[in-house]
DNA sequence: AAGCGATGCCAACAGCTGTTGGCAAACGCT
DNA sequence: AGCGTTTGCCAACAGCTGTTGGCATCGCTT
């Protein structure tokens, strides 16, 4: 039936998980659907009449909703290190947004993915925040480098002084910055 | 003989160009040995012959000077604003920062050279200009995350409102953030 | 002109990749 | 109990990968 509790989804949430460490770990080329498979616990072919097909398994491990909180209901002045800090939990307690950013530096999907991840998610929140909404784009666009930037280092290069800062930290340092590329009047 | 040209120092070079084009573009696993031989209009075998193998080839591929103009030289509130240009300015002319950086996201080995990259070249920089020596380090790497996020944002993941922004008014924009890092007294 | 090293290409290898089709066992329904 | 569907594994495929060894050719030295 449609609405039923199958007994292979067990199985389809297994392939997911194996799929997003492996993804995270080692990127979309390196990621083989026999090693899924095997983290998984089966067989490969059952990943392919599952998911259809490696491009269609990797969109459906890089789902993923920021949860972005609702600009309107933080203090104005507090946006950049609430932002900062919702990032660093976020990228913390899921390792999807890892594997989709290592996965975006050789994958185009993955790079549209990503793309439309910030257009759809940050984009709004930026439009809200800033002084001029004609700005946004550019404005979300100084943020995203910041924070990609950040989890770039931290999660993906381990650059040591990166990795050795607690979220708090990290947060405390870059807030600032996002605060002002959201709100700042001028680049000067 | 030793120091003499050889004739073969031709097809080298062009193999080194060809090999830096494709891993810039591709990432180092979907960058071939067979492509990157056909861009240089030669056979794979003599990638082999002459490199050794991927890994030393890439190695060779990826060797980088940032060429960071000294702190003494610059004005002490200046300096975020000059690193940021001179930052992307390497980057625009030379091919071999985005070849790191796309190959650094999956290949251990081109993390590592990102990392010491930044251990042997910015740091130091950044040593130079901060209050406190001890914290260099971590100061260093706040101006990583935010160089390398722009550059991926720019280069690799092209988000269009990044990419629309001239390399001046990018400059003018993550100027101050690089500056705050290097010499702000504190984080808050 | 003869010899020799440097330069180049061809063909092939073993291994791994995504992907497919067929067949056995388990399950759920009547 | 019997039957159709679901779940799973096995074996194999074609293609691509890095890498290797052998053989022709070019160019310089003597």
């Amino acid at each position: 039936m449609t609405s039923a509790v199958r007994r292979s989804d067990a199985t389809r949430a297994a392939i997911l998980v194996a799929a997003r460490e492996r993804f995270a770990s080692d990127g979309y080329e390196r990621a083989t659907i026999r090693a899924i498979a095997a983290d998984a616990g089966i067989d490969p072919s059952m990943v392919m009449r599952y998911y259809g097909n490696k491009e269609k398994l990797f969109a459906a491990a890089a789902e993923f909703d920021l949860q972005l909180p609702d600009a309107a209901g933080i203090p104005a002045d507090q946006l950049g290190a609430t932002l900062a800090r919702h990032f660093l939990q976020r990228w913390e307690g899921d390792e999807t947004l890892t594997a989709l950013l290592r996965a975006a530096a050789t994958n185009e999907a993955a790079a549209e993915r990503m793309r439309s991840l910030f257009g759809d998610q940050l984009l709004p929140v930026a439009a809200a925040a800033c002084p001029d909404p004609a700005d946004a784009p550019r404005r979300a666009g100084l943020v995203a480098s910041q924070m990609l930037g950040l989890a770039l280092c931290r999660f993906v290069l381990r650059l040591p002084p990166v990795v050795a800062m607690t979220a708090d930290e990290a947060a405390a340092w870059v807030g600032p910055t996002i605060q002002r590329y959201l709100t700042s009047a001028t680049s000067a």
